[in-house]
DNA sequence: TGTGAAGGTATTTTT
DNA sequence: TACCTTCACA
């Protein structure tokens, strides 16, 4: 043990050998901190603590199973197998299986994902007879999820004047009526959405007490990793098992708290302190991951945001180079400046290709990079996106073996049911759910019982209909005795899946095909590796608990050397030595979304201190001057974080001429990336004042005339802007040029501002309207 | 009831 | 662009 924890300074050491008590600890990017809950937890155990008594929450199952495999090194894998690890919704989940009966659950209930509650929130709002043009069902679900996560239940919400009046404000009178009959429906299917997982455990521990009392008892040390992306209701689950005990160890870093979208409330890592007496904070503020520059780049960022715990992070490696700024034509050029700047580096710095990622704002942006990194023969991956799991014939396969386990389950019936087609459509199955819903049970006890229903159905779908219950009720069967893999392997034949799918001989269907095999032969892998561990079965209900709670990151095969490709928020946690972050334009990152208000715009700005932060050695912005998005070119302007940078650690690429001139000439940028030669220093720094002025939340956040960016004059201002013009910022105010100065993408004015006072902005990102 | 074509609409991030 | 719903017709 001693040899582990002599790897940690003294910073690290302090929480990791404090073994009871509440406990915070601050951990900037790149500090170690994963580190710190390994040791401790090994310490811990080093220390008599029985692993059964260790609850540990991680983000992602994957970070689970990494911090358990390193614990296995240093106490042993029979000790280290003990522990109860990972996400708060798979470690939940399992309990409430255990408990399911206390909620009138069945304990093999189904998790809804994502697109189920989709299509069941699509089809109340259409029972229900609402305009679906005010009922987005988009937002209709994300309105429940929140409820939810607030822990507002159908009750609570009838009960709360405000909440209804709210959604009558908001021209959503039924919101109520539809959240009822979801919630409803979802329990008559015996199902649990994501939010229900931590709902019900909330359920369960406040109306149970004995259950309560149990689990306290079991955890007796509980550490949660990335506290500052917990919600509401995970919040409140954390304390009431941690309340007896109080061996509670929280690790995060506000500065990247990045999914306030999804509920997470930053409030919970900055109010700790108050919620546990004596807690004890640390501060991990060493940065080993970066360079000087990019630490200090990201430090700059991140110092504009208002809310945040006080913290310096620093970093005692080199200074490095500076971060790589440069401007494309469109996002194809794009592509193929960060392929041939990646063909480069790996030439010249002997790298491999898992030494490179690529981050972007959102997954519709991989496709350029994709088709860029193809074309130059260089392998990638594409973490996230639309996740295997999701996939159409993938989904129709789960569903069949979801009805086998929770033949209630009404999404996975609807879907099932007439595919491969087998007669039974549209109208039968309206009818169906009016006998389901008058009877009160689920539409596969109704057709089951067809023969005694009252319901207007013609004999021959009479019949249909009950084939495939005993269709269905002949895998129930096989279940009983047959391993996971041998019953899909079945199912997708006897179900005429396979035959379905072999009919399209397209290289969709083809793929289709394939796909359904990998899947099979990830159950095979599955039912292998369940057979070795004693606590399970390799049935094939755990492995539809596997899939259903998998996280994008969990599905990682390592299989080779790949560049990576993610969303940002994929990418947390992670690290690489060169990183490239592309779109960095006004309305991608910043999200056209996400600038109605401050907090939001602040999360974005998280999010870009997290993207930044990726970076060991080299960091590369890039953005471009159109892009394609909804099937149309449009003009694109570089991202206000961008200026927010300091210039001291940036270095902008010189624009390319024959950009310029004529697009097609442009379709092979090779070369482009010497660095010596193209890479200009500026001239000055910024001469403005160090504190930045106070930021307004712009109102309304496209000027009508806006001078740069737009993509017909590459050289944005030039000429456009003379020493006497009068000008408009978006923060500064009304100003009057006082000067220009400068070439090109130098080009900076001298201005001065009615609130703010003398300024020199770079023309190339100062969002300015002329006004006269 | 099933199929195919046409048209409409959405793109923020995810357990 | 790409998916998904809707509509028309067999």
């Amino acid at each position: 043990m001693e040899k582990y924890l002599s790897q940690l300074n003294d910073a690290q050491l302090a929480p990791t050998l404090q073994k009871e008590g509440p406990m915070i600890v601050i951990a900037g990017a790149g500090s170690g901190k994963t580190r710190v809950l390994t040791y401790r937890i090994a310490y811990l155990m080093h220390q008599g603590v029985d692993p059964f008594n260790i609850l540990s929450l991680t983000f992602t199952n994957k970070a689970a199973r990494e911090m358990k495999a390193r614990i296995a090194q240093i106490v042993g894998d029979s000790e280290a197998k003990n522990l109860w690890m990972g996400t708060f919704h798979s470690v939940f989940a399992k309990i409430l299986r255990i408990e399911a009966d206390r909620l009138g659950y069945p304990s093999n209930f189904t998790i809804y994902d994502t697109q189920d509650s989709d299509r069941l929130i699509r089809d109340i709002i259409k029972q229900l007879n609402l305009n679906k043009d005010i009922y987005k069902y988009k937002q209709v679900r994300s309105r429940i999820s929140s409820y939810k996560n607030s822990l507002i239940t159908v009750k609570a919400y009838f009960n709360n004047p405000e909440l209804i009046e709210a959604d009558v404000a908001a021209k959503r009178p039924k919101m109520g009526d539809i959240y009822k009959e979801y919630v409803d429906r979802c329990f008559k299917a015996g199902a649990m959405d994501f939010d229900d997982l931590l709902l019900k455990t909330n359920e369960l521990l406040t109306r149970f007490p004995d259950v309560l009392a149990k689990y306290q008892d079991r955890f007796r040390y509980i550490l949660v990793d990335e506290y500052q992306d917990t919600n509401h209701s995970q919040y409140l689950i954390v304390r009431a098992l941690s309340d007896r005990f109080q061996n509670i160890c929280v690790v995060g870093d506000d500065a990247q708290s990045i999914y306030a979208f999804r509920g997470a409330n930053i409030n919970n890592i900055l109010n700790f302190q108050r919620d546990y007496d004596d807690v004890k904070m640390y501060r991990l503020e060493q940065n080993y991951r970066s360079t000087k520059n990019i630490v200090n780049a990201a430090n700059s960022i991140i110092d504009k945001n208002k809310t945040k715990l006080e913290k310096v992070v620093w970093t005692a490696n080199d200074q490095g180079q500076k971060i790589i700024v440069n401007r494309l034509l469109n996002d194809g050029d794009e592509g193929r400046y960060v392929a041939s700047s990646i063909f480069e580096n790996k030439m010249n710095h002997q790298l491999s290709n898992s030494d490179f990622a690529i981050l972007y704002r959102t997954n519709a942006q991989s496709r350029a990079m994709e088709d860029a990194l193809r074309k130059r023969g260089i392998e990638y991956r594409i973490y996230g996106g639309l996740s295997f799991y999701q996939r159409k014939e993938i989904k129709d396969v789960l569903s069949y073996l979801r009805l086998i386990i929770n033949p209630k389950d009404e999404e996975a019936l609807k879907r099932v049911i007439n595919f491969p087609a087998r007669g039974i459509g549209q109208t039968t199955l309206d009818r169906l759910l009016v006998a389901a819903s008058h009877y009160n049970r689920s539409i596969f006890e109704v057709m089951k019982n067809i023969d005694k229903v009252d319901i207007k159905i013609n004999s021959g779908t009479k019949q249909k209909l009950s084939d495939f219950v005993t269709m269905i009720e002949s895998f129930q069967i096989m279940n009983e005795t047959a391993n996971a893999f041998d019953l899909a392997e079945h199912v997708v034949k006897a179900s005429g899946l396979i035959k379905e799918f072999n009919k399209d001989q397209t290289p969709e269907g083809i793929t289709r095909i394939e796909n359904i095999e990998e899947m099979l032969n990830g159950m095979k892998d599955f039912v292998e590796e369940q057979k070795e561990l004693a606590d399970t079965t390799g049935s094939l209900a755990e492995f539809l608990e596997d899939v259903a709670l998998a996280t994008d990151m969990d599905n990682d095969k390592d299989d080779g050397d790949k560049v990576a490709l993610m969303t940002i928020h994929l990418a947390k946690g992670l690290e690489f030595p060169y990183v490239y972050i592309v779109g960095m334009e006004e309305d991608l990152f910043p999200s056209a979304m996400s600038m109605n208000t401050r907090s939001e715009l602040e999360e974005e700005r998280r999010l870009f201190y997290v993207a930044l932060t990726r970076a060991e050695k080299q960091a590369y912005l890039t953005y471009t001057l159109s892009r394609y998005r909804w099937g149309k070119l449009i003009d694109a302007e570089p991202s206000r974080f961008i200026e927010e940078i300091d210039d001291e650690y940036l270095e902008f690429l010189k624009p390319k001429e024959h950009q310029r001139a004529n697009p097609m000439l442009d379709a092979d940028i090779f070369g482009d990336v010497e660095p010596d030669k193209i890479r200009f220093k500026k001239p000055k720094k910024r001469t403005t004042e160090k504190k930045p002025p106070k930021f307004i939340p712009p109102k309304k956040l496209k000027p009508v005339s806006k001078v740069g960016g737009k993509s017909d004059d590459a050289n944005l201002f030039d000429g456009k802007l003379a020493k006497g013009n009068i000008v408009e910022h978006m923060r500064f105010g009304k100003g009057e040029v006082l000067k220009i100065e400068g070439v090109g993408a130098d080009t900076k004015a001298e201005i001065n501002f009615e609130n703010g006072g003398v300024k020199k902005l770079l023309l190339r990102f100062a969002k300015l309207e002329v006004l006269g």
